[in-house]
DNA sequence: CCCTAAGCGAGACGGTACGTCACGTCTTCCT
DNA sequence: AGGAAGACGTGACGTACCGTCTCGCTTAGGG
C-alpha cells in the first residue's frame, strides 16, 4: 500500500538553483572554493536546505557536475570500423577536455572522489565508470565484428584508454591539438595491441 | 665578507617532527583531516613554525609523502628483457598500491593536485611524473635493444601504463592479486602494441 | 445571527498533550531547554498546531505552569488569627518551594517574565500577582478583626512578604527547614511592624 | 619559579569593546536580543574572541552589567540614624530603578540567573547579594547603636527590604514617585518591626 | 451528498544563532 | 634570528530553533 507523499514537497526550483550555484562556484574558482555556505547564499537558499538534500560537499559537487553533462551524449558511434569510431570519440573527448571549464569540472570530481573514500564509489562509478563501460562495450562489438582478437583483454584496454585520458587531464594543461595528438597515439598503441 | 647564517639555525628535528606528524594524520584519516593546526599540535611545535617552512597544506603534504618514499627505489630494472622488466616493476607497484596506507597516500596527492591548481604541477611532476619518466626511459632503452619498434609512441605507451595504474587506484579497492592481473593484462596490450 | 463554529474543532487532547510536554521539558531541563519544536515533537503534534494556539514560548510556558497548579489551592486560611494563618500559609509555600521541581517552575516563570517585557504583565499578574492579592486580602481582613493597625501599609507588607519569598527562591537553594525558618522570621518582622 | 605569561596577551581594548557592545544591545532590546554573534559584530571582533573569554551569554551579560555599575557606590550612609539612612539609600534605589535603562539591566541579570542554574549563584551573589549584605551590615550597626532590638532577625529584615525592591522591579513599571512611596512604606513596616 | 471551513501531521523553507574548527597573521617572551 | 605560546580576524562547519508555508488527510458544520 503506497504511503503517499507527506508534508510539503521539495521544491524543484530550489534543487536547480543549488546545482546552478554550485556549478558557478566550481567554474569560477575550483573545488576548494565551493562551500556549503557560499552555495546556499548564491542560490538564495538557507544553509539547512542544502544540507537537507546533500550530506556534504562531495556528493553535491558530484551531482552538480553530472547535471552539467546530463544533456551531453557520450555514446560511442558504431560505424562498423571500431578504431575509427574510437578515434572519433576520443577526438571529442580531447576537445571537451581542452576547455578550461570542462577540465576544471572533471578535476573537481576527482578531488571529491579522492578526498572522501565514501564518495569515491558513487562518483567514479557514475562518471568515469560510464565512459569505461561505453568503451569496453564498443570494443566487444569490435570483437564480434572480427576486428579485435578474441583473447584480447578488453577491460585492460579500456583501462589504458580511459586511464591515459584521465592522467593527462590531471597532469598538464595542454592545447586541444596536443591533447588530440596524444590521444591518437594512445589509440594506435592500444589498437595495435588488440587488433587481429 | 661571508654572509653566513644569521640568528638561530632552523632545527632539523623540528622539520622531521612536522613531516612525521603530517604523515601520521594522512594515514589515519586522509588528506582532508590534515590541518596545519593539528600538524603543529601533533609535532609539538608552534603553528608559525610550520608556516615558516611551508606556505600551505599542499606542499607540506607533498613533501611528507615524498619523504615517506624517499628510501624506496622505483627505478625499473634492466635485465635486457624490456617487457619482463616492466612486468616485474608493475608487480611491485601493484603490491605497494594494495596496502590501504599507500593507496591513501597516493589519493592524498591526487586530492591535493586536483583541489588546487597551484599545487598541481609541483605534485604531479614530482610524483607521477617521475614514474612516467622512468617508464619512458626504460621503453626507449627497449627501442635501442631492438625489442620495441622505432616508430612506437613511447610517451603514449607510458601514459597508458601510468594512466591505467592511476585510474585503477582511484576507482576501486581491489586485492593485490586482482590488481596484479589487471596490470599484467595492460602490459600485454601495450607490449603487443609497441613491440616489433 | 449565530456564526457558529465552522470547520473541525480544536482537539482538547492535543491541548493537554502540548501542556504536558511543555511541563515535562520545563522540569527536566529548565526554561531555556523548552523549544516549540521539542514541545511539538514530544507531544506528537505538528509545529503549526502549537503555533495555532500560542504565539510564542512565553505564554505557552505560562499556561503550562498555571495548568500544573490549577488544582492547588493557594488561598489563605482564615481561622481568626491573622498571623497564625500567615505562618500556616507560608509554611506551605516553603514546603512547595523546597522541591526542585517547583522551584524550577517558578524560576521558569521569572525567566519568561524577565526576558520578554511583553510577557511580563501576563505572567506576574497571573501568578505572583494572585499571591500578592491573596495576602493583601487576608491582611485587610486582619485589619477588620482589629489585629492590624488601621493605618498599616497593607500593600507594602504584602510586597515585603511575597518579595522576600521570591528573592529567596531565586537566590539560593536551601533545605525546606532553613527556608521555613527564614519565612517565619520575615513574618515576625512584618507582623510586629503592622500589628496593633 | 614563575612561569610567566606566554603568548600574545589578551587585548584590554577588545575586552572593553565587547562589554560595551553587550551593554548597548541589552539597553536597546533586552536580554533575549543579545546574541554572541551580534555582540561580536557590534564590537568589531571575531565571534571566537568572545567565546575565548566568556563561555556563554549569561556570564557575559553579568559582567557587562556589573561593569556598568562598577563606578557606582551603593554603600549605605551612616549618619547615626539607621532608618533615616535606609530611607536615603532606598530613595536612591527607587530613582535608579525608575529609569527604563537601569530597570532593563537589572531584569537582564535576573533573566540570566533564572535561565541558567549554573550562573545563578555567581550572579545573585555578586549583585543582589552585595546589596543584601550592605543592608544587613547597616542594620547590625543599628543594633549596636541601640536603635534596633538585639533579638531582631536581621537577615529576614534585609530579605524583606531587598525582596520587596526586586519584586517591585520585576512586576510592574511605575513612576519614580510611586516607587519611592512604596519603598518608604516598606521601610516603615520593617522599621517598626525591628526597632526598639 | 457534496461543499466549504478549519484542524491536523508532516515536513520544506528562509532566517538567525549556536559553538567549534581551521586558516594565516601578529604579538610577546624566551633562547 | 628561531621558536613556543597563544590572541586575533575571517569564515566555514553542521545543528538547532524560529515562525511560515504547502501538502494531503480528517472532521465538522451547511446547503
Amino acid at each position: 500500500m503506497s504511503k503517499g507523499r507527506r508534508g510539503r514537497p521539495r521544491s524543484e526550483a530550489v534543487h536547480l538553483a543549488i546545482l546552478r550555484a554550485t556549478l558557478s562556484l566550481l567554474l569560477e574558482s575550483g573545488y576548494s572554493a565551493v562551500s556549503m555556505d557560499k552555495v546556499a547564499a548564491l542560490a538564495g537558499v538557507a544553509t539547512q536546505t542544502v544540507y537537507r538534500r546533500w550530506p556534504s560537499k562531495g556528493p553535491l559537487v558530484a551531482e552538480a557536475v553530472m547535471h552539467a553533462y546530463e544533456q551531453s551524449d557520450f555514446t560511442l558511434p558504431d560505424t562498423g570500423d571500431t578504431f575509427a569510431d574510437l578515434r572519433t570519440w576520443m577526438r571529442m573527448l580531447a576537445e571537451v577536455g581542452s576547455t578550461a571549464e570542462n577540465a576544471a569540472l572533471i578535476r573537481s570530481l576527482v578531488a571529491a572522489a579522492a578526498e572522501d573514500l565514501h564518495d569515491r564509489d558513487t562518483l567514479s562509478a557514475q562518471l568515469t565508470g560510464r565512459f569505461h563501460d561505453a568503451v569496453a562495450e564498443r570494443l566487444r562489438s569490435g570483437v564480434s565484428a572480427g576486428q579485435i582478437r578474441e583473447d584480447a583483454a578488453i577491460n585492460a584496454a579500456a583501462d589504458a584508454l580511459i586511464g591515459a585520458t584521465l592522467y593527462h587531464l590531471l597532469s598538464v594543461t595542454s592545447s586541444a591539438q596536443e591533447t588530440e595528438e596524444l590521444y591518437m597515439a594512445v589509440i594506435e598503441v592500444v589498437a595495435r595491441g588488440i587488433s587481429k
